[in-house]
DNA sequence: AACAAATATGGAAACGTTTCCATCGGGAGG
DNA sequence: CCTCCCGATGGAAACGTTTCCATATTTGTT
């Protein structure tokens, strides 16, 4: 039993050949009823399983498809993953996974493994798709696939949200509410087109708004803790009233450290996230964000690559203003007419005094109950 | 170009033999400069990938590992997935992934998919360890696996955390802040042998504490509103002054009904949580946990399944004890001696009526922020 | 009863590799 | 100059399937 019996086993021990094992066990082509009930009672003697390596290299065909994202730490990825495993096993296909940490290295490398594995298809989501080698390489093997969460280049199909229309969407939330001066975080900006584009979007609107352009802070390191970058920034742009973080796990980690830097949010901080992850709806504040729906993404990309594989017409795919939507929440608050006019005074209030001792104190002692 | 080169085709160009090129390209056996040359010439010109299919059958290794969880829109599982692969390119090894959606269905049919795949190894995260069909497949075919998050049965190596202990540990929290009467909120209690022995194991501990036995609280549905559950449960037992839900997401969840009933966490209720999910600390109050460390026990894991498969060394499973930590949180406070002695009065101080019937309004209109 | 037609069955090729083995050529040592 | 060896090369088998084709067996028709 150590060896798995193949099916050359199971023809001799049913005393046939090959050829009538196959169509008794795939029920292709024509059998006595008794060279089938052998055929069966030796199969199941043997405990035998069709060799789908044996199957692939016949038919040229392996039913698995491969998904490069950057990350499933990231639960909007995590979700957009999950849907496309359901419609992958619903058609009777497996999926490869591969995580490549936002490293283009890892993209590449993973997209020649994964076309050397000789997968049926491919979902990808790219750091750059305006130029990554590993998207290149798909399109010249002309492999069906379909990009996930990247901007679809000139007549391609890509589920994705409208990055430039939802961070548009943001700076006029701000607008309503009366800030004017708001900066941009982000993480991994150089290595994922999706963050430049959502500052592209917010910038352009801020101006259209007329609004001051936004600061840029960019933050590298992947640990949790801004507080010291936050304080830098506040200090380097004292007139700002409101952080756009470029998603929802930032905008956690700013509120923590504007806590930590006794800045009341929303009071003295606006913040807006972006994913609308779904703790952001548990928490106090609630999380302004653009909420998202990487679930469907997901499964309709995987529908899309299916459709591609079958032949089969594709699934619609959403109008861009469908693929996202503004969520209000309390962590952005409208400025009054008062602290609009000077900012920074009256983000930090005299009564504020007693709230930053108190911060400070615990700032010492974090994880003290 | 649309079919893909094989060696043969590479041979034919280089004017050799395919095992000319097989030696050339892998790099195995002698070949003289100039067809040495003349080879990678060809199968560059060709853009000549070997096929992982062919050399899987001739090999009868397919490098490639299957992981199967229950879903990764479960950070927990999606962080030692992550850790897990990245453990496995380091190797070579590509990971085949199935999320079963805590379906017992759906983890058979995935061990026999996987099997049939021929997969060098398997991970998994199983249902119910003691009773799973897939894992006796497994056993019987003597494939390389490792479980993930189960108890190991007696002489398997599994990686997981030590549900019994750290649920111990809470209730010894609850102990230590004087609570007596104490709940337990589980969400697929009957589908994870997880949830239950935490349980088991916060029952045991309460019970040598001198505390009240804890009440049972089984939700069965995904959505994210509790607060009717949490109203009829409170209002069975009106003793509680403290909640262990079973996992981090049900903890918020918990604390946000609590907040839609007007009750305030933690002066008339304190939560704990499991699982130890990163927003926990970034939030207000933050959330007391059990925390665990996920990516560790899935790079563990992984590199177990490695071991078995290449016959080296395995790595060492860490002790019970290091396999969580209790972490404090603002969701857990200490009970005054006064509300400790008469319980649910002090709770449900007079001056709570108030509120009482807020929470009833509020409840009315569950999804209102 | 004999023959046609249909049904059952097995042999063998093909899919893309790797690897064993045989062959072929040439240089060195006698 | 003849052997002996060693490096370079190609042929072919094997891995586990499916499927085409040929053959053998049954059934049905006159």
């Amino acid at each position: 039993m150590r060896q798995a019996a193949t099916i050359k086993d199971v023809g001799q021990r049913a005393g046939c050949g090959v050829a009538t094992v196959s169509r008794v066990l795939n029920n292709t082509g024509p059998a006595s009823a008794k060279m089938r009930e052998r055929v069966l009672a030796a199969a199941d003697a043997l405990d035998f399983q069709f060799s789908e390596v044996g199957r692939s290299l016949q038919s040229s065909t392996t039913r698995t498809i491969g998904c490069v994202v950057p990350s499933i730490e990231n639960p909007v990825y995590a979700d957009a993953v999950q849907g496309a495993q359901a419609v992958f096993v619903n058609a009777g296909y497996q999926m490869l996974l591969t995580c490549t940490n936002y490293s283009a290295d890892a993209e590449i490398h993973a997209v020649r493994t994964l076309i050397a594995k000789q997968v049926d298809g491919m979902l990808l989501t790219v750091g750059d798709a305006q130029n990554s080698e590993g998207l290149n390489l798909i399109r010249r093997r002309q492999l069906p696939h379909s990009l996930l969460f990247n901007a679809a280049p000139a007549g391609q199909t890509s589920w994705s949200v409208d990055d430039h229309a939802a961070a548009a969407a943001v700076a006029d939330a701000f607008a309503k509410n009366n800030h004017v001066h708001t900066g941009f975080l982000a993480l991994n900006f150089l290595s994922s087109d999706r963050a430049r584009r959502r500052f592209e979007g917010f910038a352009e609107r801020c101006m259209q708004n007329g609004m001051a352009p936004p600061a840029l802070l960019e933050v590298d390191d992947d640990g949790l803790d801004l507080t010291a970058h936050l304080h830098g920034f506040l200090e380097d742009h004292p007139e700002l009233t409101g952080i756009f973080a470029s998603n929802d796990f930032l905008a956690f980690a700013v509120i923590r450290s504007a806590r930590k830097l006794s800045i009341d949010v929303p009071r003295d901080l606006s913040i807006v996230g972006f994913d609308g992850i779904k703790v952001g709806q548990m928490v106090e504040p609630s999380l302004a964000t653009i909420a998202t729906t990487p679930r469907v993404l997901g499964t309709g990309a995987g529908k899309t690559v299916l459709s591609m594989i079958d032949g089969s017409a594709p699934p619609n795919v959403p109008q861009k203003e469908q693929t996202f939507s503004f969520r209000a929440g309390g962590s952005l608050a409208a400025l009054t007419a008062e602290s609009k006019d000077d900012g920074k005074v009256a983000a930090f209030p005299p009564s504020n005094d007693q709230t930053r001792k108190t911060a400070k104190i615990q700032q010492e002692r974090p994880n003290e109950i």
